[in-house]
RNA sequence: UCGGGCGUCGUCUAACGGCAGGACAGGAGAUUUUGAUUCUCCUUAUCGAGGUUCGAAUCCUUGCGCCCGAACCA
């Protein structure tokens, strides 16, 4: 499995003993819809995640809402997941089995006064929490004493009051900025009934109040969720540190999979089902793992597929062709060769005996190394496909025409010898004749047939319901420019008949078959002994079709219009940046980072009264301490201004190159005391003698030949690659500067 | 910008500060009893402007753009 921030972060925590070294993962669908593949995804990074670092991954029915859940997606959900290939084993849980231990933490929380009952309305509440750029102001219920609010909480759970008419909030900030914070409702009162708890409940658990509990109740390690959740991280914290919970879950956010012409939230897609623009929530049209196995993928090639969208925090849409990819790759692979008609068209093989011959034909092309064939009867009277017949055919067009030849797949050479047709001037037969030299599709005198094409025995041919697929959206974005209902392909679902092959009578539900030329297809549930239905996965590729229809194609996708140059304004430097420009000597850019970051400012104001090189140290402070200080997340550097000016001094008096001062400051970072004492430690002392700095340059030029010539055929960034290079080979003492140069010299 | 997140080929995703790589899509060709598969080759990208550095996709500043957040949904 390829790596992604969140499989490094989790390798970080492993390695550092974090949790005891322990990794637990869990996937929480809510009971409210079916999964799809968007939640493929998911379910393949938490149990993939689990299975890597040798951990556990625990499904969890996210069961809060008794209004929308229902036992029915209990059941599909644990099917979808199952069939994907993930094991839960004993860890089967639902948010519901905890609501004893939910209410007690609520009722902790009263307690320790970080909760309340508040008596506003929702329209009053949501006018009281202030909007995104201004603050919301406390609600007049928030002082009520803890007595007040026990016994109003459990007077709720016991009943006594309507639904809406109050709710229990944690207590935390009305002004914050994170509008999550602004005291949110975590218990509401519905007089509904759940389907596991039953009637045992009016009260029931919002989700920042029971999700972010049942991970650290369940010993979850790693709590993987989407990117909207993010702002939810704040009060996932606040929950777990506020209900003193012995152990702590970290969330961390991926974006979650958006797919081209396809929507993907369990709301559309109900709207969808209960609208009946779908047949069920398992129609093959549908996105769902359901619906998606019903349309023939494979588990294997949904997983495949979830391996290559990778995990990251770009907002993203995949293409559908890299799905359609997948499973193509997979089937290909795994499915026997048959033959099938689309659009029958009648030919007569005149000079062929009144008899029947059976082919020996194998189910699988050269490259599948499978084992397996049927026979295949031929007689005078055959179908092809009205597609692969053309009156006035164009020269690129290698399939019948008249006066044309073609080969029978795993039977003969035949020749078009007339077009028969109606009163009205319709093609109703093609009357060829066949080369009885040919039998099994061979040329023994060694002509050229470019084209092979698929047919039936009129006599045999089974006649069978087969379902073609296609997209269900006509746009990449459905939803985006109108209502996604309104984006629906009405050729998404073509019901037709074909001729197939009669070996086809006895296939059984589920299996897969490559109908030769026309695509993947898998037998529906629908299909009857002795009849079957056939259902569309996917096409095959098909560049005729492509060429054919190029005229009319759409241009190419226009590249994303760059984004407009605009004049650049220079950004005014407030008062204080200018006059510390005044006083320190030090650049705009400089000035204007101190003024924002004090500790940055204070640093390198200490480091300027030990009697540091100025410049060196500001930018030292400016560009590197800074940013080392925010990639480890701390609130400023770890040592003195003394310890910077002693840095400084050392890069300016060229005892340190400035690449060695860098990896010194690291060190600092590390904690592994001041810059004399790391570069005693390290024996750092800087290379800058001629003679040794070219024997070093030398022998990397001549352990990349290569380089040199593509340097000089104009990739310039080969020359960073050797500088590089030659610092390795120094352990990193030479000075780059003097490095670079010579090289430069060397390879002109 | 009230807070947060994110900007790399058309799409998705890589690259301890050291030759911007891979996959899909697109194009050209070879092989082919599926115009499939397979195999070769090709096109195309670091949001803009400054700064630090021998060297910046990566660090700093700044501008721009996109996304998320104001359910008693999850």
């Amino acid at each position: 499995m390829a790596s992604d921030f969140i499989r490094d972060m989790i390798a970080t925590d492993v390695e550092t003993r974090k949790h005891d070294g322990k990794v637990c993962t869990r996937f929480p669908p809510e009971p409210n819809g079916y999964l799809h593949i968007g939640h493929a995804k998911s379910i393949c990074l938490n149990f993939g995640v689990a299975k890597e670092f040798g951990g556990k991954c625990h499904l969890r029915m996210d069961d809060t809402n008794p209004a929308t859940e229902d036992p029915e997606y209990v059941a599909a959900i644990q099917r979808d997941v199952k069939w994907l290939g993930f094991d839960w084993g004993e860890n089967l849980f639902y948010a519901s089995g905890y609501y004893d231990q939910l209410y007690a933490i609520a009722e902790r929380l009263i307690r320790s006064e970080r909760a309340y009952v508040c008596d506003l309305n929702e329209e009053q509440m949501s006018e009281y929490r202030g909007t995104l750029s201004e603050p919301g102001k406390n609600s007049p219920f928030r002082e009520r004493s803890v007595e007040q609010n026990l016994d109003l909480f459990r007077r709720m759970r016991a009943g006594e009051f309507k639904e809406g008419s109050c709710v229990l909030r944690a207590k935390i900030d009305m002004a914050s900025p994170n509008m999550k914070l602004r005291d949110p409702a975590i218990y509401r009162i519905k007089y509904a009934h759940h389907y596991r708890t039953g009637d045992a409940w009016c009260i029931y658990p919002l989700y920042d109040f029971a999700h972010c509990l049942s991970d650290p109740m369940e010993g979850i390690t790693h709590s993987l969720c989407t990117m909207e959740f993010e702002s939810a991280r704040e009060l996932y914290d606040w929950v777990i540190a506020a209900a003193e919970m012995p152990w702590v879950s970290r969330q961390t956010e991926f974006a979650r999979l958006n797919l081209t012409y396809t929507v993907m939230s369990k709301r559309k897609l109900l709207e969808l089902v209960e609208g009946k623009f779908v047949k069920g929530w398992d129609d093959p049209r549908m996105p769902t793992i359901a619906g998606l196995r019903r349309r023939g993928y494979t588990a294997e090639a949904i997983r495949a597929f979830c391996g290559r969208i990778g995990v990251a925090k770009n907002l993203s849409t995949v293409d559908l062709a890299l799905l359609e990819f997948v499973v193509r790759e997979d089937l290909n692979a795994r499915s026997r060769r048959v033959l099938a008609v689309h659009k029958p068209l009648k030919v007569i093989v005149d000079n062929y005996p009144n008899q029947t011959e059976e082919f020996h034909a194998p189910y699988w092309p050269e490259d599948v190394p499978n084992e397996g064939s049927r026979s295949l009867p031929f007689s005078r009277e055959l179908y092809i496909d009205a597609d692969d017949f053309m009156e006035t055919p164009p020269n690129d067009f290698y399939r019948l025409g008249p006066g044309r030849e073609v080969r029978l797949r795993h039977a003969y050479v035949i020749k078009c010898e007339r077009v028969a047709k109606n009163a009205q001037g319709e093609i109703v037969a093609i009357h060829c004749s066949y080369d009885p030299q040919t039998r099994g599709g061979v040329t023994p005198d060694g002509r050229k047939v470019p084209g092979t094409i698929q047919w039936v025995n009129v006599a045999d041919a089974l006649d069978v319901e087969v379902r073609l697929y296609d997209r269900l959206f006509v746009t990449e974005r459905p939803g985006e420019a109108r209502d996604f209902k309104e984006e629906m392909n009405p050729k998404s679902l073509m019901t037709v008949r074909m001729k197939v092959e009669p070996s086809l009578k006895n296939a059984t539900i589920g299996d897969r078959f490559q109908f030769e030329r026309l695509g993947f297809f898998i037998v529906d549930a629908d299909s009857q002994p002795g009849s079957p239905v056939f259902n569309r996965t996917v096409s095959l590729k098909d560049s005729w079709a492509k060429q054919t229809s190029k005229s009319v194609q759409v241009s190419p996708r226009a590249s994303k219009p760059k984004t407009e140059v605009k004049a650049t304004v220079a950004v005014e430097l407030p008062v204080e940046a200018q006059e510390l420009m005044a006083r320190h000597g030090i650049s705009s850019e400089e000035a204007r980072t101190m003024a924002a970051e004090t500790h940055i400012l204070v640093l390198f104001e200490g480091a300027l009264a030990s009697g540091g090189a100025s410049k060196i140290a500001a930018a030292l402070a400016c560009n590197d301490v800074l940013g080392e200080v925010r990639a480890r997340k701390l609130e400023g550097a770890p040592f003195s201004g003394k310890a910077l000016a002693e840095l400084s001094q050392l890069i300016g008096d060229g005892t340190l190159s400035s690449k060695q001062g860098k990896d010194v400051l690291g060190k600092m970072f590390d904690g592994e005391g001041g810059p004399k004492e790391i570069v005693k430690k390290l024996g750092l002392q800087q290379i800058t003698d001629a003679s040794t700095i070219e024997a070093m340059v030398d022998r990397v030029l001549a352990a990349n030949a290569d380089a040199a010539a593509r340097f000089r055929a104009g990739n310039a960034n080969v020359l960073g690659a050797l500088v590089g290079l030659a610092m390795k080979e120094s352990g990193g003492k030479a000075n780059p500067k003097l490095v670079s140069d010579l090289l430069k010299k060397k390879l002109a």
